[in-house]
DNA sequence: CTCGTTTTCGACAGCGTGTCAACTTTTCTG
DNA sequence: CAGAAAAGTTGACACGCTGTCGAAAACGAG
């Protein structure tokens, strides 16, 4: 009757908890195969193993879905921001948090490829990506801010504007990440290490 | 019979063409209003003054229309690209290529803010999109390169990579740039002129 | 006026979504 | 272990949007 919140079920994993896992199971396969558009709720439930009108049992829509799988990855992700809580340019703490950041998008490249398009029909994903971002974003320009203040960063470009600048770079690079071999990742990070030193403390 | 193609109707503004703009009126005007995905092509259709089936006509899908908008766009700002052609980091012509970017993209932000989300469902504008950015990226990558080249921008990002950032760092301001004010505006443009600046030639 | 072209539209078929009430299965409790 | 409550499942239905087709209406030159 609560249909899809968090608190329904008590008790071990109940026959329902294992459906929802197969769902999300499904979903990180199918999301990966083909573009997120052409998977239809009935693909989506076929492939967990129940009909149609079953998925809404679990979730509310396929946005839905994606979001659960996202908010998985993001909070695995928050847990490895060594450089912001760090003081001054440190640069190897800012190639362990990139590198880390790059090898879970590389992991979850099929669901993450999704995002872009899906914030555009689905209002849960966009409220989570939204607040995803900005804390994310004020984390760095909080970071920023500090360093500036200290003297050890440039000051010309204002710190909120310098963190969106990070993720606009990393972003677009960690997109081109897919199929990438650990080389091609480790070259990634050195170009983003490279890029935010030059823009945040000036070469 | 040549339903929806370029070349299809012969002489003078026919009865036709005026309903192709008004269509194309009726785009800009509701893309504008709401988000893309909620205009259906009866809405435009109505908009423009007649039956949705009569929209068929003159365009094969909804993302066919904005590409047609588009392309318009991209057509006038493909002639003002001055700081690419020039050799060396001349601050003055890097901000007049920004500037004249900025106000177009802000005089056209309603239509604009459609394409990351249309891409998703029109392969038409897909492919559009795909070809306009590697065009700009290639021609900033060799200005880059060419002045790697010459020793005025320093190397140790590769150029296309540069010119990758340089895109996102920019697209990522001119999407908030819709209701900006001209201030707001020439401060973007200070910021990305600044960002690029330090990107490329170290300061 | 008349014939061929251009333009318009209603009818139809298809697909994906979301809801509902009824049904079956599982789980808890006395 | 019975019997009720909760969890889980399903087919039928209504809806909205898309795209196609063929017939009809408006148009424009000869």
């Amino acid at each position: 009757m609560t249909q899809a919140t968090s608190t329904r079920r008590r008790s071990g994993p109940s026959k329902g908890d294992l459906r929802e896992a197969a769902i999300l199971d499904a979903a990180r396969r199918l999301f990966g195969e083909q573009p997120y558009e052409s998977v239809s709720i009935d693909d989506l439930a076929r492939a967990a193993g129940l009909s149609r009108t079953g998925f809404y049992f679990y979730f509310r829509t396929k946005g839905a879905v994606l979001t659960a799988l996202m908010s998985r990855y993001w909070e695995t992700l928050g847990a490895s921001h060594v450089w912001f809580d760090s003081d001054g340019p440190s640069r190897e703490l800012l190639r362990e948090q990139l590198r880390s950041s790059a090898y879970l998008w590389r992991e979850h490249a099929g669901v993450m490829k999704c995002a872009p398009t899906a914030v555009a029909t689905s209002s849960e994903l966009r409220d989570f990506m939204t607040r995803v971002k900005s804390r994310q974003d004020e984390r760095a320009s909080d970071k920023i801010s500090r360093d500036q203040r200290d003297g050890t960063a440039t000051t010309s470009i204002a710190a909120p504007r310098l963190a969106e600048m990070i993720s606009a770079i990393r972003d677009a690079r960690y997109t081109q990440l897919a199929n990438a071999s650990d080389a091609d990742l480790e070259a990634a990070v050195e170009d983003i290490a490279e890029a935010i030193q030059r823009l945040v403390y000036g070469g």
